[in-house]
DNA sequence: AGCACGATTAACT
DNA sequence: GTTAATCGTGCTC
């Protein structure tokens, strides 16, 4: 018997906003040197729902919404991280959802704090417990996650994974907040403003 | 080949 | 509230 259960790839397998709400509650965990790092996962985004334009989504925003080297792996089975630079200095950590050759993805924004929070305060340089993991770029940087895990399947549980999510007590519907994504910049309507990022309600890990 | 900008954060005033 | 940091990517010339 196992104590966690490693979440399949039909989990993953749905639309993005479908599995951006069922994300909420679940534990990400990160192994390093037989190490667990985790965090119950508090907010999400969805990026690309299937079948729906999204201007705000890499994978739609680029090349006419065909693949490019940086956004192939949106476009690819699901149940793999897309992992991603930005702003010159942080990583973004998302899981592919939906429909192999469809771009869909799921953002982590924010977790609160289960193991390894000795090791997550050394890669936040010493910030409180608070920031360790409340952004989505706070996140990759205090799980250690970078390009290495960009193409990496999240539910392989026999091969050298460091990284995967576990099933955990769903939030309560009644418990769910929604509203606009960030940082959405240029982004023309409707997709600014669509309520597509979820959290949970007064968690005090969501980001600012 | 050059350029504008980003699914952010931290350190300012 | 404002802004620097910092560089890969995709688009234009």
């Amino acid at each position: 018997m196992t104590k966690y259960t490693v979440l399949p790839p039909s989990f993953y397998a749905r639309p993005a906003r479908t599995v951006a709400v069922d994300l909420l509650g679940k534990r990400l965990v990160r192994l390093i040197n037989g190490r667990r790092l985790s965090g119950l996962i508090v907010e999400t985004e969805a990026y690309c729902d299937a079948a729906e334009r999204d201007l705000a989504c890499h994978g739609d925003k680029a090349n006419g919404g065909r693949p490019t080297p940086r956004t192939a792996v949106m476009f690819g089975p699901a149940g793999f991280a897309y992992v991603y630079f930005t702003y010159g200095m942080h990583w973004m950590f998302n899981v592919v959802t939906g429909e192999e050759g469809q771009a869909n993805a799921v953002l982590a924004r924010a977790l609160q704090p289960e193991e390894g929070g000795e090791l997550m305060a050394e890669y936040r340089n010493g910030r409180p417990r608070r920031e360790w993991t409340n952004g989505p770029a706070k996140l990759a940087q205090a799980l250690a996650i970078d390009k290495s895990f960009n193409g990496a399947n999240l539910c392989a549980a026999d091969s050298v994974m460091s990284l995967w999510i576990e099933d955990a007590p769903p939030i309560l519907p009644e418990d769910i907040a929604s509203g606009p994504r960030i940082g959405l910049g240029k982004t023309p309507e409707p997709w600014l403003s669509i309520p597509w990022r979820y959290w949970a309600r007064g968690n005090e890990f969501v980001s600012k």
